[in-house]
DNA sequence: CAGTAATTCCAAATCGTTTTGGATAGTTTT
DNA sequence: AAAACTATCCAAAACGATTTGGAATTACTG
């Protein structure tokens, strides 16, 4: 069925070798026969077999991601936008990727074996670091090229080529805009402790609140998953415990969507009866109700230069830059808004 | 440096032949051996060469997935959802998945043929049907396996494996739902015309009208980009065009939550001034501002049973269903409400 | 004890390319 | 006319697995 260059050698006489060096353009075939050899190509529609091609160069053109077992937010817009950039800049490289999906944490170093062993990549993108991330160890021992969205966390090793944005200064950022906003009890909703990012958050709460000269109270921090039905339970249980909470920071996004949900369930006016901002700046930020005070991220553009720093990797070169972390921007918007008895000062 | 057979085979003294089928487990090689052999392979981290197995085996247990060029909604919940479903599936099923971003229309058929002549994947999956379908013209032809999501339009034939929203009952649900509350000047926001799904929704749409005995008005429909900013833009233009509409259909959530904004932008209060309703029920719509109207579809259970399907055509089996209707279900949330000026009858 | 049947192993072919290291014939140089 | 190039072509060896079709040895049958 399928046209080989075998094929096209019987059909024109020539022999194989010649055939493969015509199609590829090498300067040792006559120029007419070159050109005869890419007509019969042509009529008889030959694709080049890719696996054959990947077994003998060595090398497949595809870069490697796979879908952690427990990142239930896989479809929330961080990892679209992400996996938009990663896709894009790819594909402007000519290199595709390869999607594997793990069912389990078990399985997931498994798959990653069967994939950076089995030669089936010649990179790999990660995305949601770890304490302690197997992931990295596994990769590190192999000399894989790899890039990881997202560094490790403050108390280990960084020793791989990242990007990641600096949320402490980001989560300082959202307490001092909320304490500039008279709220003096702001709660926290912080991921699990094993992913890594999650640390940097806390230490931007603590710092934030120690510039604010606030008190710190371990009990207004809770951790969630981060989706938005993470973000709705941990505000209900928040709220419980401590009525008297004005604001409340997630550290995504998609929470802060649950929050609000959360606190306009309970007759709470999100932006006036309590503040509630997120972080990622996600597209849905915009158009939530009301619009969301949040940190941004670029995260297109994260996933363009992850890929392109690991294509580089992959090529032998040397990155430019291989560890970036990138600044913050807040993002103003009406989800946050003065505290309710706040009077002390003040201009509108 | 990586482990192949050929090097178990020299430290164990046995024949490639005898390692390989040792970690096959076939019968013809003695217990102690095939210990033996599985421990020394343990021992080096013997992980096989995918591509190697793939050449020879003519199989590649990978289903391949190509971003179309113009898919600017790709990062949107729908896509996010219906990949989420099909790496599931695939996972399931002990499939990876090839993703390869299309640049321009014109490269995509070649990413076709890559993938496909190249023997790179062993199926495909296509997402928003086109008229007159160049790939699905492809794929057809070469007879390679592949699944739809999202049948032909409906003056072309749909000869092929897919599963689609029953969107023409689906728009009617919502002329129907809209009539009901006393809307008589309802617009409609549709995707560009060369989208399969285009025509059913405009004519579920025409039915609507006619079983409420409204008139069509063709400036009551436009064409956008099935993103927030398409439905921003076209809403600004249909709104300055005809003031007097009191309700918008859009033919897809992301679309509707841009015209959202559009009609606030312009001070209307949507859900009272104006209905605005969507179609998909992303996660968005249930969060959004206010909550939308809407039309159910289980995109991510759809993206599991397309991937179940294309596994099934892979195996050779028959599956037990190949084009699959799913019926829809109105969502009524608030962004839809009685029509401004109605009153005859009503009891709330 | 010859003949048959299991058991255990392996050489070689194959999957479809790319690349190496010539071979051959024609052309130019001395 | 021999020597040295050039221009074209190709056989065979990879890449790393699987599978076919025995071979060699041992065990069992009648």
């Amino acid at each position: 069925m399928q046209v080989r260059l075998k094929d096209i050698a019987k059909l024109t006489g020539y022999s194989i070798t010649t055939i493969s060096r015509a199609l590829a353009g090498y300067s040792d075939v006559n120029a007419q026969t070159r050109a005869y050899i890419l007509e019969v190509a042509q009529q008889l529609g030959y694709q080049p077999n890719g696996v054959a091609q990947q077994l003998r160069r060595q090398i497949t053109n595809t870069l490697g991601l796979v879908i952690p077992a427990n990142a239930h937010d896989f479809s929330g817009d961080f990892f679209s936008q992400l996996l938009r950039g990663i896709s894009a800049e790819a594909a402007e490289q000519h290199f595709d990727v390869l999607i594997s999906s793990a069912r389990s944490e078990e399985e997931e170093l498994g798959i990653y074996r069967r994939l950076v062993g089995g030669h089936r990549v010649d990179g790999m993108i990660l995305a949601r670091t770890r304490r302690r991330d197997p992931r990295i160890a596994y990769l590190h021992a192999q000399k894989h090229p790899f890039v990881v969205a997202g560094r490790a966390a403050p108390d280990e090793p960084s020793d791989f080529p990242y990007i990641d944005a600096d949320s402490q200064a980001g989560i300082r950022l959202l307490v001092a805009h909320l304490s500039d906003l008279g709220h003096r009890h702001i709660g926290l909703i912080l991921p699990p402790p094993e992913i890594a990012f999650t640390e940097y958050r806390l230490l931007g709460y603590q710092e934030g609140l120690r510039a604010a000269g606030l008190p710190f109270q371990p009990s207004y921090v809770t951790h969630s998953d981060l989706t938005r039905g993470g973000g709705f339970h941990a505000t209900q249980q928040l709220l419980e415990a401590h009525p008297h909470l004005t604001a409340l920071i997630a550290a995504n996004d998609l929470m802060a969507l649950g929050a609000m949900s959360a606190a306009q369930e309970r007759g709470l006016r999100v932006g006036r009866d309590i503040s509630i901002v997120g972080f990622d700046d996600i597209p849905a930020a915009e158009y939530s109700y009301p619009p969301l005070t949040t940190i941004h991220q670029p995260t297109y553009e994260t996933g363009r230069r992850l890929t392109a720093m690991l294509i580089s990797l992959i090529r032998g070169e040397q990155p430019a830059q291989s560890q970036i972390i990138l600044e913050c921007a807040l993002i103003v918007r009406r989800s946050s808004g003065r505290a309710p008895n706040y009077s002390e000062g003040g201009d509108a």
